[in-house]
DNA sequence: GCGATAATGTGTACACTGTCCACAACACCA
DNA sequence: TGGTGTTGTGGACAGTGTACACATTATCGC
């Protein structure tokens, strides 16, 4: 006997469970946030029992920070691809500070492009125990708070930014932008008009930069 | 006949039950963030049945948005009482300077303090509709974004800022200090010794001092 | 090739949540 | 004093996470 579930697909075993439902996890915190994310449904939408998903998840917690995970890469990959527009010409100082604006830039549009998976990539488990960070990385290699250092990094590389200045410097840059994304999310400014965003946007990594030197 | 609630209570009418489970959820958000928040147990603890509650909120999610406006004017006295320590001096330049870093301040004591509370102050809602902002205010009437505003209008009056850079300011600052409440609270720096991370919340407000002007 | 074994999906069940509906107990006012 | 509106109760339902036993299948040693 087979249920509508079963006849949906056919087979008894899935091929990738895993995947799918993760897929599922990830499509679901796109459109929901972090509380949007359920087990049963993701289940559903991979055509199995709920319980099914205990044979790849320990918990629905567990699939949540694996969806974690997938935000902090998709966030990580949206900082590379504003990277990659930039002209690939020597690392001058001119070009140390426009790399930091890039990531800035990247992180900024990716929390507006996408804010539900914004809010997953930093959503706190509810368990408290077990704070284990979900490692989500981009092409390079590197996640969004690596991305950072990096720039940092070519900053004072080139020379633009004093040695003496450079530890803790990723606490100040990300603070300030990651609480703009905040407040363009789902704090006052809220459906604020595309380009006036922008604006201020830019005045924020502006303030970074004055401020970091 | 009297169930175990009513007989812990006595009457059948409760008194205030509206502030009562105000209380227990604020309760729930101090030690759980606003995830804790949830109806039964609130009215569990008011001893009192689930039903009870929709006699003076509309749905759970209404509870919450009344817990939060508490939060916030939970976090707006907090910054008075930092505000409260400054000398009572003639409103110099210097002490504009003091005004807007207390009230940076006060925030992030807040934000360490009471984390489930700060978070629970600007939870989003999960129903999207009617976003109407909660408004919770401290002893001067305004509410955290009052208060940094008004620091602003302090900094212009004593000419420690341009009037040109007024606008739009408050979204710098709070940025800043805002991005690193969360980066305090459940990001990369929490558990942070306690020393260590009033040595980046100073270092974070230097950068707005600098970067506002 | 075949049978044991481990991996994967199913079925049933339970506690817990938010919320709807009808009803009961009370306060208050004509 | 009696009617009326307010506040709390009881019972019910759908939806959630998750534990336990069971069914089905792939895989591997022989």
């Amino acid at each position: 006997m087979s249920s509508r579930a079963t006849a949906a697909r056919g087979t008894y075993r899935h091929g990738d469970l895993k995947r799918t439902l993760l897929d599922a996890g990830v499509e679901l915190a796109r459109t929901g946030g972090p509380d949007a994310v359920v087990l049963r449904e993701a289940t559903r939408r991979a055509g199995v029992v709920p319980n099914a998903a205990y044979r790849h998840f320990a918990s629905r917690d567990d699939l949540l920070q694996a969806v974690r995970a997938e935000a902090l890469a998709a966030l990580a990959r949206a900082m590379e691809r504003e990277l990659a527009r930039l002209p690939r010409g020597t690392p001058s100082m001119a070009s140390a500070r426009a790399w930091l604006r890039a990531v800035g830039t990247g992180y900024l549009r990716f929390a507006q492009a996408e804010p539900g998976l914004f809010r997953t990539a930093f959503s706190v488990r509810r368990d408290p125990r077990r704070d284990d960070v979900p490692r989500g990385v981009g092409k390079s290699g590197l996640g969004p708070f690596g991305l950072l250092g990096a720039a940092l990094d070519r900053l004072v590389e080139s020379g633009a930014l004093s040695p003496s200045r450079r530890p803790g410097a990723e606490y100040l840059a990300w603070s300030a932008v990651h609480g703009l994304a905040m407040l363009l999310i789902d704090g006052p400014l809220r459906d604020m008009p595309r380009t006036r965003a922008r604006k201020i946007g830019q005045r924020v990594l502006d303030m970074v930069e004055q401020g970091l030197f």
